[in-house]
RNA sequence: CGGGGCGUGGCUCAGCCUGGUAGAGCGCCAGCUUUGGGAGCUGGAUGUCGUGAGUUCAAAUCUCACCGCCCCGACCA
């Protein structure tokens, strides 16, 4: 392909609306435009690279068994109701009403519809196991799109759905599914971590994150420093290690006014005790009803780890709800004398000598001692983890990184197939649930991902398997007519022998053509110059090392579908299976 | 939805405070020179200054409303 015939719009300058390195030099290197808040056209670059991470997607679910089908994006609202999931995703669903007036929403996920498949056309174990996928647009109405491509409104994802007689074949079918996003992301050129994740609205048993570790990653995970253990900080629960004892134990609870006072910060300060003698109390409200959640100060409550224990519709009470609850105004709450149910996390069993609200205005307590001097108490983990604590594992110490989400693996188990009647005759002839799981990649998330890993300042630097194109030709002066020769000969050698190449015909200056060259991030630049000429070479250049090497014209073009051939064979996973 | 920032040619931005002829660099078009890391010279095209209302003799500039974009938070796969 020649570039002037190309569509590839470079930019000298980071436009104002990116704020990310990949989202920066995706816009720079003209793979993606803008057309609105979270939604992009893919320009010709963009798409080649989109295409071939569909293909190794794709290549690889069919090598793991997963059978492709295509399903609608466009879904009655029905099927969400009937699921009970049009409660949980309303606010994320794109809705509109069709001709007829009947509800529509476009498909942010597919369980619905595949459970609904499978329910109608599998009757017998003998037609299990099966694992259905699709590489499809997906909508989703974020409440706030970010980074490109990274939060859309709408994206590409592969989504694929097993369903298996029995607990133990499920458990078979992830790990093919984990096995399979090894490869992919192998393939792709990328470094992933998996981790240990919440379920979310999904729902199902449990669920692993593959997440490429990064500074502008949307999720927090913590990863022990001993261990393999890592998890979504959703999901983690480190171990505790400090001890929660201050003063002198015989020491009982002393009003202490601290007007105006409010946050932990501020009385902390005012009492000059430091944050972790404090019990912050916050009170929620479940099922209409408050609850006091008791935290250390300097810690903060794992709202998802919250809900599972008091209840899933747990949130932060209102100032009146408050006032109600503990007689005092926001600020002044304490667990000792509510008469609102306490939770508190396991850290704070056995602390002595601590600080917290009087709930009466303007006053806290101290030398409490939580079990002593409060009502009846639940402990139960509740903290978000954190670096420094201690490993669940082992006797590893958690460190913070923070991660992107490229792919999600679930259990779902049973959840979708029981409420839409996913069943099959086992040899028996007795009626089962079929067990399913799920699993996910973001595909135009992982494209942008690879960049975010894969760049310097010049550009970006695209593992093999997914540029645009393999190598860029160019003639450094487009006028002078060996050059040009030689360039095209290779150009069209290199074709012949299937490598994907790019020749840059502009009648530019060398500068220019370098720069943009680098910016679109080519693996390899092949040019003919007068200088190398003069020696009898062209010039290969490796975008990752930037090594320069000559290489004499009667070899070159061996040399360089060797090297390309090298490098493909570097991103195949080392071993089948 | 709360907080903050920003909307001026394709891109990056100045001008706004203190109202009075809409600017620069890059890009684009034509010509000449140049050709190993974003060239030089000459000439040229491109703007409802986000939208609407208001104040004013006069609004890119002041006021109000709305819209859009970006960031933080809340929320979320």
């Amino acid at each position: 392909m020649r570039w002037s015939r190309q569509f590839i719009p470079t930019l000298r300058e980071v436009p104002q609306e990116a704020e990310i390195p990949s989202h920066q030099l995706m816009l720079r290197a003209g793979l993606i435009r803008k057309l609105s808040g979270g939604l992009y056209s893919f320009l010709p670059l963009g798409l080649r690279s989109l295409r071939k991470v569909e293909r190794i997607v794709r290549e690889e679910m069919d090598r793991a068994g997963a059978l492709e089908i295509l399903m609608p994006a466009l879904q009655p609202q029905e099927i969400w109701e009937e699921s009970g999931r049009f409660e949980v995703l309303r606010h994320v669903m794109f809705k509109m009403r069709d001709r007829q007036d009947r509800s529509m929403v476009l498909g942010p996920t597919h369980e619905e519809v595949v459970t609904g498949l499978a329910a109608g056309e599998i009757n017998s174990y003998r037609q299990l196991p099966r694992n259905f996928y699709q590489i499809q647009t997906k909508f989703r109405d974020e409440i706030r799109p970010r980074f490109g491509l990274m939060r859309a409104k709408e994206f590409i994802m592969k989504d694929a759905y097993s369903f298996d007689p029995g607990w133990d074949e499920a458990e078979t079918s992830y790990q093919a599914m984990y096995q399979a996003y090894v490869r992919i992301f192998h393939r792709c050129g990328l470094r992933t971590k998996v981790v240990e994740a919440d379920t979310g609205a999904m729902g199902g048993k449990s669920s692993h994150e593959f997440m490429v570790l990064a500074e502008a990653g949307e999720d927090g995970l913590v990863e022990c420093d001993r261990c393999s253990y890592a998890a979504n900080l959703e999901q983690a629960e480190g171990r505790f290690l400090d001890t929660l004892t201050f003063g002198d134990d015989a020491l009982t609870p002393e009003k202490v006014a601290t007007p105006g006072q409010r946050t932990i910060e501020e009385v902390s300060a005012f009492l000059k005790a430091e944050p972790r003698q404090f019990i912050k109390t916050l009170i929620y409200v479940t099922d209409g009803k408050p609850v006091a959640v008791l935290a250390p100060g300097h810690r903060e409550i794992n709202e998802i780890a919250l809900r599972k224990e008091i209840g899933a519709d747990a949130v932060l009470a209102d100032p009146d709800v408050i006032v109600a609850a503990t007689g005092a105004p926001v600020g002044f709450a304490g667990p000792v004398g509510l008469s609102i149910p306490i939770v508190a996390d396991i850290s704070l069993r056995g602390s002595r000598g601590m600080i917290s609200g009087a709930n009466e205005a303007d006053f806290h307590l101290r030398n409490i001692g939580l079990d002593r001097d409060a009502g009846e108490i639940r402990y139960l983990p509740l903290l978000i983890a954190k670096g420094g604590d201690g490993c669940p594992r082992c006797d590893g110490m958690l460190k913070e990184a923070r991660g992107i989400e490229v792919g999600h693996v679930f259990k779902l188990g049973t959840k979708y197939s029981e409420k839409l009647g996913a069943t099959y005759l086992d040899a028996q002839g007795e009626k089962q649930t079929m067990i399913m799981g799920c699993y996910g990649i973001g595909v135009t998330r992982t494209l942008q991902s690879v960049i975010e890993q894969s760049h310097d300042a010049q550009g970006i630097v695209w593992p093999v398997s997914i540029a645009p194109y393999e190598v860029t030709v160019m003639a450094i002066n487009a006028t002078h007519a060996p050059s040009v020769a030689l360039a095209e000969q290779l150009v069209d050698g290199l074709t012949a022998a299937g490598v994907d190449v790019l020749y840059d015909d502009r009648d530019e200056r060398p500068g220019v053509k370098f720069k943009d060259v680098d910016l679109i991030g080519t693996p390899l630049r092949v040019s003919v110059g007068e200088r190398s000429l003069a020696k009898g070479e062209v010039e290969v250049k490796d975008r990752k090392t930037g090594a320069l090497t000559g290489v004499p014209v009667e070899q070159a073009l061996g040399i360089i579908v060797e090297q390309v051939q090298a490098m493909r064979a570097a991103l195949m996973p080392p071993v089948a299976g």
